[in-house]
DNA sequence: GATGAATGAGCCTTCATTCAT
DNA sequence: GATGAATGAAGGCTCATTCAT
């Protein structure tokens, strides 16, 4: 789970250390959330199995959160989060080049903290439910817009750059949905591979696609 | 929904129809799960909404099926018979041609059929359940892996045909994830672009992996 | 509690038969919450109470009414309908005569079925919520204002007819108030003496306002 | 409310100024009971509301008082208190006449202090609840006794002066019921008159039952 | 075959009470 | 003294399932 965001290190004690521990079971819970979805899936997930993984008594998710809803919602915007620094991250460090930026965007939903069946799973669970709970929706759908923007933006630098005379949009919608599906085979195909091969299939499409900004490593 | 598939053409009369009638029922109860899931979700979706949906009595459902998870298993088959039958039959009138038969493969996905809101949104739900209901995941993966295998079949002669130095492997994964992540796309995307764009990306994806069996529409 | 309106004698049997057993399953609720407000006050009474009084099952209540709230609210509607018939019937019974009319309107109060402890414990159990409950005091509003009215009326013929000069609001509203007060004396005073004592109360404060009206028995 | 009564004028200081904070802190406590009492009645008052009120700790009730039980019962005993002095001292003031005394036992139930919306909600939550509390049930009865008792030997004296040939009993039950049924009429009723109507109509039933001793106003 | 009344298990939520700080 | 985090019991409500009609 994503650090804490240790907060004001300084900070006068008394109030803050109550305020650092209320965040700290906060999170605590959202963790137990993830587990409870994960194992047991989103409609069979009840408070009580939240406490129980957290190991705190029955009453506890109504003190920290509104409802079960609201726990709910507070999970996925933290998924959703999460996502966004990663990937925001791995941009960062990926410098200027356009091809270098473009991998790293793909690449990003690879990492281990990302492409862990148990996150995914709960991805799946909010998925499967949004059509019918705007709150969920939403988180999703700004999620999903902001990443595509930037992959956008990244696979254009790519066409631009190399002069292809192909559709970029095509593409980053293309590119977007191949991690999409290679979520879904982590999360159901009992024979699914090491993330290995997902990155090499994913450098392949990109060698494929762009075969002068990304030359085929076998070659 | 796939027309009911009248049960046994020339049966005996009498049972038969009573067994016609019965089976009848049950697609109407199937389709109004269909209709419930994609409306309220999988987890607000009651036996009394799909009774009310398919305009019959509350205690219906436990007539004609044993639980409710029995129904519910019983409309992830029915969808996965649908979607077999529907590539089967696109491959059969796709002929011998290994590129005809691996575009047939891929564009079977975008089918009004197949492609409809109300059925992703089904897939998905029963995906993001999936994971701790072994029945619903046996459906899901004997899916999955029937249309992979068909794929790789189809993807594995196009190279063999054309004699490209790539891994089939690889490529039908990669393939089968983007129609899937498509899918995602029409579920969660409120500006989703119509059915062609879908079917244009895929012919671009062909075109760019396959260049000699799938030329440029453009050039 | 008031006979179940037996609902159209010579009604086609099937759906008539269902829908008077179920307005008496109705009315057995209702009884039981009376008791049970009775028993152990608003607060106190749960739907637990109210179906292990009517020797039903847990979850019976909610099949019959949309909620606990509706319960109360239809259980107070049922007491306040109770009392404007037990008047009304009063009232016609008493002629034309003013002075009976009058007498007619207070005796009223004193039935058995009226007067009875568990009712206006039940009675002042909705005065005490009423205030912070707007559907409640509706009813105890509509209750109160309509027999005033009829109150108001007797009165003011009583004044009329015997040229008493007096404010006939003003003793419309004592009279009211009195009524009030012995049902409080009935619910609280564990020394309460019987009924009688009440209607003689009654019968001198009658002829003591207007003594021309109501001779004093004793003289 | 009353004034809080400042406990023992020239107590020994050390502890007694600590006292002096607790004793304040409790009436603040009762204080904020009756406010919330009379706003959220009877069953929709929680510990948390009336901390709130008073602006106060969540956990400060429990400190103070040993249970929501206990400050119930305290909060009864407060009103009854205030109620008992207000009537002693109306009747100190109104000397030795007997026509006085009664009138002022029956115009202190129309006092600021006591004919307050806000107090009689308190009194009529509690009576709705008293039933099934013997502990309300006993200061509630202790209140009516002794006021009763005085309003008896009020009554009894006027008719002993007056040599009225009246049953005293059945006059005293009337004039203190008629005063209970004012009080409901100001809780309930939206119409409600301002209190001098009420004092109005409580003396033309003083001069209508001893005219001698209660002259009319208008004669 | 079909209906819908009835049941009861289970869940979310509220809230009085306790207790470490 | 005072706070508010934490607990756990209990109630209202939903809903899958059963069964008499």
């Amino acid at each position: 789970m994503a650090s804490p965001t240790s907060s004001m290190a300084g900070a006068p004690s008394g109030l803050t250390r109550r305020e650092e521990a209320k965040e700290r079971r906060r999170l605590e819970l959202i963790e137990a959330t993830v587990r409870s979805i994960a194992k047991r899936g989103f409609s069979d997930t009840t408070l009580a199995d939240v406490a129980d993984i957290a190991g705190l008594s029955r009453g506890i998710v109504n003190f920290y959160f509104k409802s079960k809803d609201a726990l709910f919602a507070e999970t996925l915007r933290f998924l959703a989060d999460e996502y966004r620094q990663a990937w925001r991250k791995s941009l960062a460090k990926a410098g200027e080049d356009p091809a270098r930026r473009l991998r790293a965007m793909l690449m990003v939903n690879f990492e281990p903290r990302i492409f862990s069946r148990k996150k995914i799973a709960v991805w799946y669970a909010f998925w499967g439910e949004a059509k019918s709970r705007p709150a969920y929706l939403a988180v999703c759908e700004e999620k999903d817009r902001e990443y595509r923007e930037a992959l956008d933006a990244c696979v254009a630098a790519v066409v631009d750059a190399g002069k292809y005379t192909l559709d970029a949009m095509a593409i980053s919608r293309t590119f977007d949905a191949v991690t999409d599906g290679f979520w879904l085979d982590r999360l159901t195909d009992p024979h699914c591979p090491p993330v290995e091969e997902f990155a090499a299939a994913t450098d392949l499409m990109l060698s494929t696609y762009f075969p002068r900004h990304f030359p085929r490593s076998g070659a």
